[in-house]
RNA sequence: GGCCUGGUAGCUCAGUUGGUAGAGCAGAGGACUGAAAAUCCUUGUGUCGGUGGUUCAAUUCCGCCCCAGGCCA
């Protein structure tokens, strides 16, 4: 069984995804999935360029505003949430078109996750204290006893995914390894038309994002912050206050960072995001490369899609 | 006009008791299985402001010039 089909519109931060995508919804009876680890968090608006209001009130938007931002989300959850909500966009009669950059949420999503027991805050907690006390190295040296292979592909100063391995190997007395070693790969569940956003000229994204950050400053990201601060017990360590433009304000407000630099490190730290998200995109394999800069971008994207609506619906109809 | 202090990588600076130089940041490339807007790895040739001089050798010492600050007129 071949799956439904589904739209994917993959891009870095600041390519104009939106844009298209909202053309794209003005032409084909589509609902918008977000593929984006940061649009899940309410509250967080300005620094997100999460689409307003009227916009959503337009064109449904799912996995948007679905959790506090003292939540952590993750790839998982996602993984079933698109499941789910993709599958009632179907039971509508409308195709799902996933709109995003955050491209691990992508692969969860169609290449399927190893049975992995979720994040266990109090596990992390404790080996967080270890970590202080005798540094990431040693711990990697530990993981390299129950988990060579895995200890093998992961730097010593790999915090996170050192953690992860521990905590699994923890929670489920197995290894990492051994865990994604076992599994048969699933089907993806959908016929895809993927879409890759990548701009030609790497300079002329750096200017839109320059732009945009410090329009998003002039917008009041600052107050957002400061807001979301008093409304919830928000701390430095939660993935929310991570995310791209929120950890600067936070060291802006903390005094941790030289004061008068904000812009400058949030512009930089957009940056770098893109640069990751376009290093993620080259790797993938069996995706339309278009250039974002192209005027003329939504209509060309329109063109395929329609052809691939026509053959689905040809395939559906036999 | 005089005196002082600077002019070294895209930026901020260190340094060379004379043998053509290195950090942080930025940039570039890569990895990626429940924090992923995260986390991590690799990557530094630049007329050492210009021009004369001293010297086997000058970015380093000396002269002059240019530029930027500051102080005094």
């Amino acid at each position: 069984m071949p799956g439904e089909p589904a739209v994917f519109l993959l891009g870095p931060t600041a390519s104009g995804k939106t844009a298209v995508s909202l053309e794209l919804a003005a032409r084909f009876p589509v609902e918008i999935v977000s593929v984006d680890s940061a649009l899940v968090y309410r509250g967080m608006d300005i620094g997100t360029a999460k689409p307003d209001a009227a916009t959503r009130a337009a064109v449904p938007h799912h996995l948007v505003d679905i959790v506090d931002p003292t939540e952590a989300y993750s790839a998982g959850r996602f993984r079933d949430d698109a499941r789910r909500v993709a599958g009632e966009i179907a039971a509508r009669g409308r195709l799902p078109l996933f709109v995003g950059g955050t491209m691990l949420y992508e692969r969860a999503l169609m290449r399927g996750l190893a049975k992995l027991p979720p994040a266990d805050a109090a596990v992390r907690a404790e080996l967080d204290q270890e970590a202080r006390a005798h540094g990431w190295p040693a711990l990697h040296a530990r993981l390299a006893r129950v988990d060579p292979p895995c200890a093998a592909r992961l730097d010593p100063n790999d915090a996170q995914r050192i953690q992860r391995a521990l905590e699994v190997h923890r929670l489920t007395g197995r290894t990492l390894t051994a865990i994604i070693a076992g599994e048969g790969r699933e089907p993806p569940p959908f016929t895809a038309l993927t879409f890759a956003l990548e701009p030609s000229d790497r300079a002329a994204l750096h200017e839109r994002i320059a732009k945009r950050f410090r329009a998003m400053l002039a917008a009041g990201l600052v107050a957002e912050v400061e807001d979301l601060r008093g409304r919830y017990a928000l701390e430095a360590g939660l993935p929310s206050m991570r995310a791209v433009g929120y950890r600067q304000v936070w060291e802006a407000l903390e005094g941790t960072a030289p004061p008068g630099t904000l812009e400058e490190r949030g512009i930089a730290a957009t940056r770098q995001l893109a640069k990751r998200q376009l290093t993620w995109l080259r790797s993938m394999q069996g995706v339309e490369r278009l250039d974002c800069l192209r005027p003329g971008l939504a209509g060309e994207v329109a063109e395929r899609m329609a052809r691939f609506m026509g053959a689905a619906a040809e395939r559906a109809g036999r």
